[in-house]
DNA sequence: CGCTGTAAGCGTACGCTGTAAACCTAAGTG
DNA sequence: CACTTAGGTTTACAGCGTACGCTTACAGCG
């Protein structure tokens, strides 16, 4: 099959038809063969752009935490731009939801993340919270976001899916409010785990 | 072959043989006929006991949450309980950290997760929370402890496993102490996280 | 005792997966 | 022109979940 009239495979191109296909049919929905149909392309071929399947999932994730914006520190009060950070990076997570997995595995290590952990140390050392303070509200916060997406796409259910039904034995108020528990009421609880832990923050500011 | 001379294969042996591998091996390290051998029989024949792969891993996960020791309200205070639990679904995770991609997918209508939930409610309800709050405290609380138990496992790494290497470029402190960076440094965020959020509860509890 | 219904485990088979290895071909480059 | 090389293809392999049908062991019953 002739090649050159072809748009040519970039790395990029591949990524964003990952993620289009992660989105659109779930994680796993993604193999090699069908990601490599749906750019016209022989699944091996995706290996001249990428070493391995997770290489190109790692490349994933780092494709998408550059969607975030990074804070710089001093031109709005450290909480606005902490509060900022973490309502986009759940905005983020709810719009790849079927990535959330992805991004929960996410290693320090991996380059995107390392972009991120790094803007959000400097913010908070410019706000005068010692090192190692900055780095346990740093493991705390991601932990407390991509634990909420997780149980918020998990729960209220993907994308307005209907969520599964719930069996008797529930507790009696998560029962009778079962249909009104919606993103609007996960928005809530979301913020309001947030201003408690900013709030205790900000007793510990500097200790 | 002959099958009367064998321990019968029950549900139960089942789970605790696919718990021990995941323990071991890993989640990706537990098909189906890998489990079967280990229980010295065919992997068809576990579809005997449940109904698809998915089934049991469901299993699985009420299984393990059934290691918890729910709360009963009303004995000591609230926060002590509250914190208890906290604590103790964080060292359950961290003793099966191999199956928190399990956990972390958990869905409210997992039979094994409405008794948590329920006692949870239960809980604070009888402090004084209405139960709108509650649940969403609920939320909150169990994101945290599954995020960060995540973030841990894959951070500090499992059970000792070497982390990965640490690129250049990461934040400074990271840097440096990368390697003090341990499960004891991780205890202290998460008991940081876990007093800023009861402190914040504190403050608007029956609100 | 034999007969029969049923539950439990086995064997085979199908279509799917990730990827190693060899191959082919078009585009440069001397 | 010959030669190299990057990029896409082809084939092949081992392993996966599981549908389907078979066999075996045992319980209840006459």
């Amino acid at each position: 099959m002739l090649t050159s009239r072809r748009k040519p495979l970039t790395a990029e191109r591949i990524l964003e038809a990952a993620i289009e296909r992660i989105d659109r049919e779930g994680l796993d929905a993604l193999s090699m063969r069908r990601l490599g149909s749906a750019l016209d392309v022989e699944a091996m071929s995706l290996y001249r752009h990428f070493p391995s399947k997770a290489a190109l999932l790692d490349a994933v994730v780092g494709r998408l935490l550059a969607e975030l914006l990074l804070p710089v520190p001093g031109i709005v009060p450290w909480q606005e731009s902490f509060r900022t950070l973490a309502r986009d990076y759940r905005r983020l997570l709810l719009r790849h939801p079927n990535a959330i997995p992805l991004l929960a595995t996410l290693q320090l290590s991996n380059p995107g993340a390392l972009g991120a952990a790094g803007a959000v140390m400097a913010l908070l050392r410019d706000a005068g919270f010692d090192a190692r303070t900055a780095f346990h509200v740093l493991a705390t916060a991601e932990s407390y976001v991509i634990g909420f997406a997780y149980w918020e796409a998990g729960t209220v259910g993907i994308r307005g899916s209907v969520p599964p039904p719930l069996p008797a034995g529930a507790d009696p108020y998560i029962l009778e409010n079962w249909d009104e528990i919606s993103g609007a009421d996960c928005a809530v609880a979301f913020e309001f785990g947030l201003d408690t832990f900013v709030a205790g923050l900000e007793r510990i500011r500097g200790a």
